[in-house]
DNA sequence: CGGGATCACACGGGAATACGTGGTCTCTCA
DNA sequence: TGAGAGACCACGTATTCCCGTGTGATCCCG
């Protein structure tokens, strides 16, 4: 899959007595093209959910704001919170890490973790919390953006695009 | 037909006893034009029915939807649903996806998929629900789009309205 | 205009490979 | 010396490759 630029689908992935997983396959080699063996975790506002980044996605979300206003409190505030509240996990030769203790309990996962992607990170959580977000997402996603996915950049001229959605 | 920019068409094909079918040999050249060997799936609004996208086809939907509002919660969900919810199937060298029991449970299919092209996307779903889309497709078409096709010059009728399968 | 040869494409199956998963062994550091 | 981390290996299943076959469509030439 040359130049995949991000990170989609859901991996339910199995946790072994040591607390190893392996990463999807895809997602690995997403996240080597950009650099290193490690991916950066850091706990999301969503509840029971940790995001995962490429070291350089969460180092260019930092440096794009702190150029806009270096000293604000928000920046400092977000400084602190993601590289604080990092952790980075590296992988082995197999592509694994290891989900300490304090992670699993932060996302209420046993033996089991879901990788989802979300365009340029992706989500660690347990199966019943991704289920939860992404039906969660979806149904908003249609109320608010009914059509978004329709509205798409070549508009075809005569056919049934802008037909009333139908289901019911 | 070369340069055709739209998918258009429904084809029948069957799944074979590991879960592949043979992408539409049309689909399959136009998606290739697009850049890989592979195709998005989500989950469409209608009930039954996945909808399939060349890969850049949804970073441009995603893409277009971030730089007007990047932060917004409706720009999150959409991307949660989008990429989360996506499947990337990427086919083989003979043209072929695997279609996941998951996938094959969620479109209500076992031994054969419909493969019905709709502008820059097209829709997998059963042979039946097809029929019904189809429908009523052509009737709201008609009652909202009364005259659309007669009065398009160049408009083919028989492209939008025919239908019934253009393979055997 | 017809009828045979050729080609493209959908489909099936066996063989090779990738990937997720489990275990062991060693090295390190407290 | 014991606990944990990391490297290494081994296995089974699922995915992908690769080749063969039939059938329908297309082309070609009389």
């Amino acid at each position: 899959m040359p130049g995949a630029n991000y990170f989609s689908g859901s991996f339910t992935h199995r946790i072994d007595g040591k607390g190893r997983v392996s990463i999807p396959a895809r997602f690995r080699a997403l996240l080597e093209e950009q650099g290193d063996s490690e991916m950066m975790v850091i706990p999301s506002y969503k509840d029971g959910v940790m995001e995962a980044f490429p070291r350089r996605v969460l180092e260019g979300i930092f440096e794009r704001l702190e150029e806009k206003d270096p000293q604000s409190e928000e920046v400092e505030d977000l400084a602190t919170y993601l590289f604080g509240g990092a952790n980075t996990l590296s992988f082995d030769k197999d592509g694994r890490v290891v989900l300490s203790p304090e992670l699993q309990e932060a996302i209420g996962v046993t033996d089991q973790v879901v990788f989802m992607g979300r365009a340029d990170r992706f989500y660690l959580l347990s199966p019943e919390r991704s289920r939860e977000v992404l039906e969660a997402a979806r149904i908003r996603s249609r109320e608010k953006h009914r059509g978004a996915l329709a509205r798409s950049r070549r508009a075809p001229q005569v056919q049934v695009t802008s037909l009333p959605d139908e289901d019911a």
